[in-house]
Order: C-alpha cells, then sequence, then structure tokens
DNA sequence: ATGTATACGTACCGATCGGTAACATTGTCA
DNA sequence: TGACAATGTTACCGATCGGTACGTATACAT
C-alpha cells in the first residue's frame, strides 16, 4: 500500500490553489475505511496513518470523527445519485426501464465476495441517535430515494403509486443488505426479477 | 446501589437449581442495551453497571464480550422462530396466510418510534468479519429464514419458488432496515401488501 | 531579508476500552 | 458445622479512544 506518494503528487501538479491537499487525502482513505468496516470500528489514529498524514491535520480540516463521517456519508451520498442518474438517463421516459437498469446493476453489485452494502443503511445502523451527524446525511438521502421512488411508480402509472414506491424501496434495501448478509448466490440476485414482477402486479389493468 | 437483592430474591424464590443467578441479569441487560443501541455502541462497564453486577461476574459467565454478544444473538434467535411458528400455526396448511401474518406483524412494529430492527440484521451490519462469533449467528439465523422462506413459496405453487422465497426475504430484510431509517409512516407498513402483491404475481396461473 | 500566514509534526491529554488477579463474602446443602 | 460454589470487592493491566497544546517548517509578499 505505499507507493502513493507519488501518485498524488503527479495528479494533484496543477498549479491551482492547493490548501487542502490534506483533506483530500484523509476524506479518501477515510471513505474506503468508513465503508468496508464501519465508522465505529475506525479509529482516527488508523485513518491519519493510512493517509500518510498526522492527527492534527484531520482536525484542521474537521471537526470532529462525527462529521469526517458525515463528510464520508455526503460523498457517499454524490456519487450515488450519479450512479441513479445514469440509470435514468438511459431510459428517457421510461420509469419502468430506469428502475430495471437501476435494480440489475444493484444486483450485480451484491454478487462480489466481501459487498458491504449501502453507506448509508450501514451508518443508519450504527448510530440509532436521530441526532447524530451521519445519521442526519443518511435520513436524508434515503427519504430522497423514497421521493424519486415513489414518483417513478406514479409515472409508471401504478394503481397505488406510493405503495409500489415504497415496495421498491423494501427491495432495494433487501438487497443491500442480504447482499453483505448472504455471500454470492444470495437472494439480492433476484431484486430486478422480483421488482419487475411487483411493478408488473401493480399497474392498472 | 443497594436494596436490589431483595426484589431478585422474591422473584427467584423458585427452589430449583439456581447456579446462574447473574448470568441471567447480565444477558437480560446486554439484550436490551446491545438491541436498542448497537453492539459496539456499548461497553462491558455500563453493562455491569445496570445488571448491578461487576465485571468479574461477566467474564465468568462469558468468555469475552464478543461472545456474550453471540449469546444476545443466539437468545433473539429463539425468540424469532417462536414469533414465525406464531403465525405458522395461525394458519395450518396455508403459506400464503402464513407469510401475510407474519409480515403484517412485522409491519406493526415497525410502526413504533425508534423501533431498531432486527437484531441479526444489525449484528451483521456491525460486523462484517465472517469469523465473528457474533456474525456466525447471525448469519445461520438468515439462511434459515432463506430456507424456509423457498419452501414456503414452494408450498404456495410458484411458478419459481426461490425466486419468489427470495423476493420476500427481500421485502422483509427491507422493512427491518427502513422500518428504523423512517419513522412512523415509513415504508415498512407496507410490506404485508407488497409481499402479497408479488405472491399473487408469481403464483402458477 | 524579513514578516506573516498557513500547513505540518511531536508529544501528550484524560477517558474509556476489554479483561484480569487476588481476596472477601455469601447462600446452600450435606 | 463444614465445604463448595457463586458472587462481590478492589485494584489494576496495556491498549486504544477522540482530541489538543505547542513548537516547527514552508510559501509568499513586501
Amino acid at each position: 500500500m505505499p507507493a502513493d506518494k507519488n501518485i498524488e503528487l503527479s495528479i494533484n501538479d496543477d498549479h491551482a490553489s492547493a490548501p487542502p491537499k490534506a483533506a483530500k487525502k484523509i476524506l479518501d482513505v477515510a471513505y474506503d475505511l468508513f465503508y468496508r468496516r464501519g465508522i465505529r470500528a475506525i479509529g482516527v489514529d488508523e485513518i491519519v496513518k493510512r493517509a500518510g498524514v498526522t492527527k492534527p491535520s484531520l482536525y484542521r480540516s474537521f471537526p470532529s470523527k462525527d462529521e469526517l463521517a458525515a463528510s464520508y456519508l455526503r460523498q457517499y451520498d454524490l456519487e450515488y445519485w450519479e450512479r441513479f442518474d445514469e440509470a435514468v438517463k438511459a431510459h428517457p421516459g421510461d420509469p419502468r426501464a430506469q428502475i430495471k437498469a437501476f435494480l440489475t446493476r444493484i444486483g450485480k453489485r451484491t454478487q462480489v465476495a466481501d459487498y458491504r452494502g449501502c453507506g448509508m443503511t450501514n451508518a443508519a445502523v450504527e448510530y440509532p441517535d436521530h441526532s447524530h451527524p451521519a445519521r442526519v446525511v443518511s435520513e436524508a438521502n434515503k427519504q430522497e430515494l423514497r421521493r424519486r421512488l415513489r414518483a417513478m411508480a406514479g409515472a409508471m402509472g401504478a394503481q397505488d403509486a406510493d405503495t409500489l414506491g415504497d415496495g421498491l424501496l423494501l427491495l432495494i434495501e433487501g438487497a443491500y443488505i442480504s447482499g453483505q448478509l448472504f455471500g454470492l448466490g444470495g437472494p439480492a440476485q433476484s431484486v430486478a426479477t422480483n421488482a419487475d414482477l411487483l411493478i408488473e402486479a401493480s399497474l392498472k389493468k
């Protein structure tokens, strides 16, 4: 895992303003460790060690470990909707195909060893307290997911759009969780199939 | 901290063998704290304090905190299948009604403030390492759940029993998670409805 | 060259983590 | 009464937790 500093130099030698160089390394490392092993399981010492920086550097860029965790999730949120919008853009005006594309992708992602599910979901499980900075980000992400799914269910012409949207959300969350519970060949591989069955059964006849 | 011994005596005056008196109190308290706030979030000091015992007592009955967590989940497992079998017994020979009863119960349980989902699922999120004692119990529980759901889907006459069984599992896991993510009025309240739609769409025509 | 601002490193803080050694006390049953 | 088993008491261990005081190095402008 050494020999990273050279890379970082080469990719960062644009002569733009470079004030927060350490902050990016810290957030990148924290992202990886928090996601793969859990937030509570990772101490700040390990983060700064793997990032090749020191602890005061971390606390100059982030007020606390909890806020660093929240920053990790904000980054996760950005990339999450990027993936979501990719599936949407691939099938303009066809919400059913959009859902199918998104869920097919999730189903595939779950079928790799050591899949760790959704960082948002995991963080909410780790922090039941609704006032925790990480959980605030997580809950907002899930509210937005619910909103989008319900809207798409309506656009599909579901008999009960809210129920179908919520059903799709249940399947998605179930895929995230069972993807990390069962290994390869787990139930999550059928999420797209089951979602399409549910959609078919929920449309106006 | 005194005046507790009298109480414990009065509730424990059955003249059976009473070797592990402290162990039960410890496990009861650990069960409650681990479930509500998470295993990593609770230290052994808090457990012994709330149980009114001392740390050596804990380590005489349990080899480690990790094993105590596993014992908590073994207890959780027992009660889990009690609830499951209740729903099964209520509708003999009718797996579809059994599922509906079980999911209706889950849907209701999720609609209380501070619902914390499934202890098994939460533990697996907290401990990604497959060799962790708590996770071993959790994975076994989920494997058994999958086995039962697939068998019931077959008994219902599904076109593809494994896919329907897995779809039901996804909905259940989704209900556990979204039950603690969204508060009241969350998507989990529709789990029974969505499951029945999915079942209807999956039966042989 | 010198001032100034900013980023970084060394060393440390008190608190808590899981876990243990050694010994005193208690209740139970023979 | 004596013996055993379970629990309690106190004090402690090394490691790690999140977080910080404070001095140093580097960059840039004047």
